[in-house]
This record gives structure tokens, sequence and C-alpha cells, in this order.
DNA sequence: GGCCATGATTTGAT
DNA sequence: ATCAAATCATGGCC
């Protein structure tokens, strides 16, 4: 009741000398009566706001009459118009302070996930920063992308669902927002509203779609998470390497085995050749760090148990000799316009197979000479060496390997002064390597970072630059 | 289902 | 950061 009163206060005094209400007042105003001073106007707006104040105590059918009377009112535009500005004044105070439009910090974090992730932005290279994303929230498994069809099918679902939600909650909030102005344009006719107040409800529906766009954003959010943690988890289950990446990795192994400790770009190397067939639908593509767990396990299995990986390491070293006698042969033929580099199936692998070819020989001079690949004077030693007779092929490996090793003789000696390996800390040919007394490895005291110490700098990894 | 092989992870040392 | 060692967890064979 006191506001009521203030209001014909105010639309009786102060606002009608505003300029609001001046261009209505400044009509002719033929109704009013015969004086023609401010005095009469008062009354003139005094009786129309008793009208107005007391059409609600009116029966319907009396206040619609009222109503219509004044709707047709020649002041009505005026007082239509003084009502707007005090409704807009009273109305910015009180929302003003609750109103504090803060910078949507969540929406924006949100937003941003959502691009990292691929869900938002480009269509393409999503793949990509999700595959960066993911292997950052790997912890650490930065060095590959993550290739996962079901991954990225399943991203794409979430995105498609993700666009059309986004898409239908935009729709339905231009329509809503449509049917809220039109309404208000309507009720404005009747009651006061002001441009101010359509655009403040405007803005009321906007955030409030907004608010449920967040929604959608978060559980979109949420779902890539999900999707995320699972494939993880996919990646977590154990997935046996393919027989020829084994075989890449044994190899390396059983002809490094004085100094199992691949370098970086050894890894690199390894990890290249292992995932090689892929593309060839052949198993699936192995990282450097799988390549590091593979050489961590190798090792520590190794050398828990030398015995049982006797046959496989004999079997290695014959097999690492003969590709690297043929490729010393293909290398002695040729040159330098080597045709074809057998068994290989990596031209550029020339050197490496030499270098491995002498380590491997180490390993089998080793064995012939003092008992076994790498006894590297463990306890077992003798049992190894039996075992090394007992392999079957033995005395396949005796007259072919050794046939290669003889005929190599001079072949690596040619590998080794033509890389500038000649001495080191241990004899380059007959030295036992491999694990010593502490078992650790004998010249793994603190593996290098960059080569094998036995390596020669034209080895696996230093060629990989230049041939490309 | 048990067992072994094996890739991955964790922990602690350097 | 990288390693050894221990451990976990799964794949695959019987």
């Amino acid at each position: 009741m006191e506001d009521q009163s203030r209001m014909i206060q105010s639309l009786s005094g102060v606002s009608l000398t505003g300029h609001s209400v001046q261009g209505a007042v400044g009509l002719p105003l033929p109704h009013i009566h015969d004086c023609t001073d401010g005095d009469g106007r008062n009354q003139d707006i005094g009786s129309i706001l008793h009208q107005i104040m007391t059409i609600t105590d009116q029966s319907l059918d009396e206040a619609q009459a009222k109503k219509h009377g004044l709707n047709c009112h020649r002041m009505k535009p005026a007082l239509f118009s003084v009502l707007c500005e005090i409704k807009e004044k009273t109305g910015l105070s009180i929302r003003g302070a609750q109103e504090i439009e803060s910078p949507d910090a969540q929406l924006m974090r949100l937003d941003n996930m959502l691009l990292a992730e691929g869900v938002a932005g480009p269509e393409k290279g999503g793949g990509a920063a999700v595959a960066a994303a993911t292997a950052a929230a790997a912890g650490g498994v930065t060095d590959n992308s993550i290739e996962h069809s079901d991954y990225r099918t399943k991203l794409t679902q979430i995105r498609q669902i993700y666009h059309t939600e986004l898409e239908k909650y935009e729709q339905a909030c231009n329509e809503f927002t449509t049917h809220v102005m039109n309404l208000l344009r309507e009720q404005s006719r009747t009651r006061p509203i002001s441009p101010k107040e359509i655009e403040r409800m405007v803005n009321i529906i906007h955030s409030k779609f907004s608010s449920i766009q967040m929604q959608l954003k978060q559980s979109t959010c949420e779902a890539v998470m999900i999707l995320r943690s699972r494939f993880l988890d996919a990646r977590r289950k154990r997935r046996n390497f393919s027989k020829q990446a084994t075989e890449i990795l044994n190899e390396y192994f059983y002809s490094h085995l004085s100094n199992p400790y691949p370098s970086e770009e050894a890894k690199e190397e390894l990890a290249k050749k292992c995932s090689i067939n892929v593309s060839q639908g052949v198993g699936s593509t192995i990282t450097v760090s799988q390549v590091s767990n593979w050489f961590g396990n190798k090792r520590i299995r190794y050398k828990k148990n030398i015995g049982k990986f006797q046959e496989e390491a004999n079997l290695y070293a014959a097999k690492t000799a003969v590709t690297a006698s043929q490729a010393v042969a293909a290398v002695h033929n040729s040159q330098d316009d080597s045709p074809t580099t057998p068994n290989s199936g990596f031209q550029m692998k020339d050197e490496d197979f030499q270098l491995d070819a002498a380590d491997s020989k180490n390993s089998l001079l080793t064995s012939m000479f003092s008992g076994s690949p790498g006894s590297f004077n463990l306890p077992n030693s003798g049992d190894m060496f039996k075992s090394m007779q007992s392999v079957n092929g033995a005395s396949y490996l005796g007259a072919q390997v050794g046939a290669n090793v003889q005929s190599q003789g001079d072949s690596t000696h040619h590998v080794i002064s033509q890389t500038g390996f000649s001495d080191g800390p241990r004899h380059p040919l007959y030295s036992s390597h491999g694990l010593n007394v502490n078992g650790s490895w004998q010249d793994a005291s603190r593996p290098p970072s960059v080569t094998s110490p036995n390596e020669g700098p034209a080895s696996a990894h230093s060629n990989t630059d230049t041939s490309n």
C-alpha cells in the first residue's frame, strides 16, 4: 500500500515533470477541464489513478469496462511510459544486486576441455588432440598417439550426439525466446513492459538455456572421460606382441647380450621395426616405452633364469649370425650397390646386421670356447653348456654358424676397422660378456644413454637418419 | 580352472 | 630419467 501511494505521489508530482511524460503531456488535452493550468492536469491524472487503484475492488465486468475506458484514455501512453520507467528503476535496483555477471569460468573450462578432447571444434585433428590429451593423461606415456578405431568411433558418436543436442537446445532456446518475446509484446499493451525488460527476460531465458547447455557439456565431458578411462583400461590389458615383433626384439637382445640396453634411438628403431607390419594388418604398433618394458622384463627374466633362455639364446645367436653372414657377404660381393638384403626386409640395416653379427659371433664364440653364450661366471654355467650341446640344432649350429664365423672373420674386422671399432673396455671378439658375478651386466654399470659401448658408430642406431 | 608366459605397473635406488 | 626388482593382470595353452 505504501508503494502505491508512493507511486501516486511520484506520478502526480515528480514524474510528470520528467521527459518521458513531456511529449504526452505536451499534446493538446481537450478533455481537460476549463482550467488549463497544472492543477487541472493533476486532477485529471489523479482521477485516472484512482480508477486504476480501485479497479481491483470492482467486479469483473465493471473492471473490464473501466479497463477499456482507461485503455482508450488519451493519457494512457504517458502514464504507461511513466509506469514503465518506475518499474524499470525498481526492477533494476532489486535485480541489479543479484545479477553479478561473472564470466562463466566453468563454462569456459568445459568448452576448452571439449575442444581439447576433439568433441568441440573442427572435425579433423580431433583425433590427434584426443590422442595427445589421452597420452598426457596416461601419466607420462607420451610417446605414442592413440591409434584405436573403437576409441575414435565412440568419440565420433559422442561428438555427434553432442552437436545434435546442442543444436536442439539452441533451437529450443530461440523458439522459446521468440515465444516469450511475442507474449511480452502482446502483454505490453496491457501492462507496463519496457523493451529493457524484454531484453532482460531474453537474457534470463538464455542463461537458463546455457545452464542446460552446461549440463550437456558436462555430461559430454564425463562421457569422454569414461570412454578414455575404459580405453586406458583396455590398453592396460596385455596383448601379446606379434611373433615378428618378439623376434626382432629377441634378435636385438641376444645380439647385444653383453649390454642389452638399447639407446633411445635404438628403441625407436626397434619400435618402428616392430610396428612395420601393422600397415599390412599384422600385429599392432609397439611404442618406445613398450620396447623399454620389454627389455626391462627380458633382462630381469633372462638374468633370473639363464638356463631357461639358453635355447632361445642359441637360436637367435645362430639366426643373427646367419643373417649377418648373408648381409656381410652381400656387402662383400658388391661393396656399395648391394642389390638385396636377404632375410632382413629392412634395407637400411646392413650395417646394423654387420655389427650385430660381430656381437652375436661373440656370443657364439664365447659359448664355444667357454661354455655358452653369456656364461657370465654364473654358477649354473655348466648346465648351460650342457643345454647348449643338447640343443637340437647343435651340430647345425656348430657347422653352419662356425663356418659363418670363420668366413666372416675378416669381414668382421673389416666392419670394425671401418667403423673405428677397435678397442674398448673389452676385447671385441673373444671377451666373455654379459652378466658378472654381481648379476649385473658387465658393460652396464650405467647403461649408455646414446649407444651401447660395444656398438660402433655405424651401429643400428646411427644409420637410421642418414639412410632416409 | 590351473598354470605358465608375458606385457604393464609400481616401487625404490641411483 | 632410467634402471632392477617385485608384483599385477591378462592371454593362451593344457
